[in-house]
DNA sequence: GTCTATAGTTCGATAGAC
DNA sequence: GTCTATCGAACTATAGAC
């Protein structure tokens, strides 16, 4: 009783056109406003087409994930030369749109086990192209602490500028400024300004 | 035309098994999967009674939000009265079921405009109530720095806490036990330890 | 307070026509 | 490559019986 279906190639317009659709609904509405007719509806296809691109609503998702991943491995590629490493790894962590996506596939990543270790998987990756940034920052940094690692710092600064990138795409304000002001006084010590200041700055 | 339809009490046993059933679905499946079916079929009623106790099921969503702030507000309430403040609220903030619980609740504030607005407020009320946890914890510091305000610190710490155990219930690890030997180093300046060390720290 | 019944949506996934 | 047709399932919200 084989099965007479067929799937398209990754390479399709059509393809793409369906992925951006997801990633849309997903940004709005939540991944669990992804199904196949909603999908279907937004790209102006029917949703027998998008069947034939993605086997299951689980495997649109998770095809939106890659592709949300590899950009952003492009884009840090791109930070990796940047003369402010730093402020532009935290300024590309902080952005709303980025961050609440990257909420969504936590959530998914919750509650879809098959999913779960693949998300896992590429997040890791993704955690160490930012260590390697942060290490590159940090190379001429002053400061000499044992507990001062480059993945300690890049796992703080990430989680911090998406946990607060996420809070604010809610409303959620208290504290945020200060925050902030703390972290950047922080790297400050870490990394001197352009200008080096007269005095040499202290352990942190 | 008046509606026949009635409500039922806030102070009901069923009411409670009902929300109790409401965010363990929340947990396990994410916030979509609730359903009246789905928490009638969990809790041994019928979808009709989950109505007969909320209007909509944002409504029941809604009421699961509060009884869990609720619930926060107490915990931090004990917390005020520990002599290590600053750890039991690191702890309160990194238990994954809870991060979980958070997580979804962002994701609904995300979603569902009605509900959006009070998650931010409440979500406010908790941090200014972490916040005096953490004023009282910083009241003998013996640091003296600008940026150093029990607001940052407080923002920093709970959405540091609450992001690694976000990743960390997927699965994610990398850079975690570095991130939090960071934290603890960091606090250790700002607090010191209860048996004082001989040379007084520096400023961070 | 709890249940039954019901109308109207939306959904996943497949087979097969064009 | 794209669409139509289809089955079976789950959902919301309401009215009304017990």
């Amino acid at each position: 009783m084989k099965s007479t279906r067929r799937f398209g190639p990754e390479d399709s317009e059509t393809r793409t056109k369906l992925l951006d659709v997801t990633e849309q609904i997903m940004s709005t509405e939540g991944y669990a406003a992804v199904s196949t007719r909603r999908v279907a509806k937004d790209s102006g296809f029917t949703s027998g087409l998008v069947h034939y691109y993605f086997k299951t609503t689980d495997d649109l998702l998770l095809a939106a994930y890659r592709r949300t991943t590899e950009r952003a491995f492009g884009r840090l590629m791109m930070i990796m030369d940047s003369d402010r490493p730093l402020e532009d790894l935290i300024r590309l962590t902080s952005d709303t749109t980025r961050a609440t996506l990257a909420l969504e596939f936590l959530a998914l990543a919750n509650h879809r086990k098959e999913i779960r270790a693949e998300i896992a998987r590429y997040s890791e990756r993704v955690r160490r192209l930012q260590a390697e940034v942060v290490a590159k920052a940090l190379e001429h940094s002053p400061v000499n602490e044992r507990a001062l690692t480059p993945e300690a710092v890049t796992t703080l600064l990430v989680v911090v500028a998406r946990g607060l990138a996420m809070e604010e795409s809610v409303g959620i304000a208290a504290g945020h400024s200060q925050a902030r002001e703390l972290v950047a006084w922080l790297l400050a010590q870490l990394v001197p300004p352009l200008q080096p200041p007269q005095t040499a700055p202290r352990d942190v």
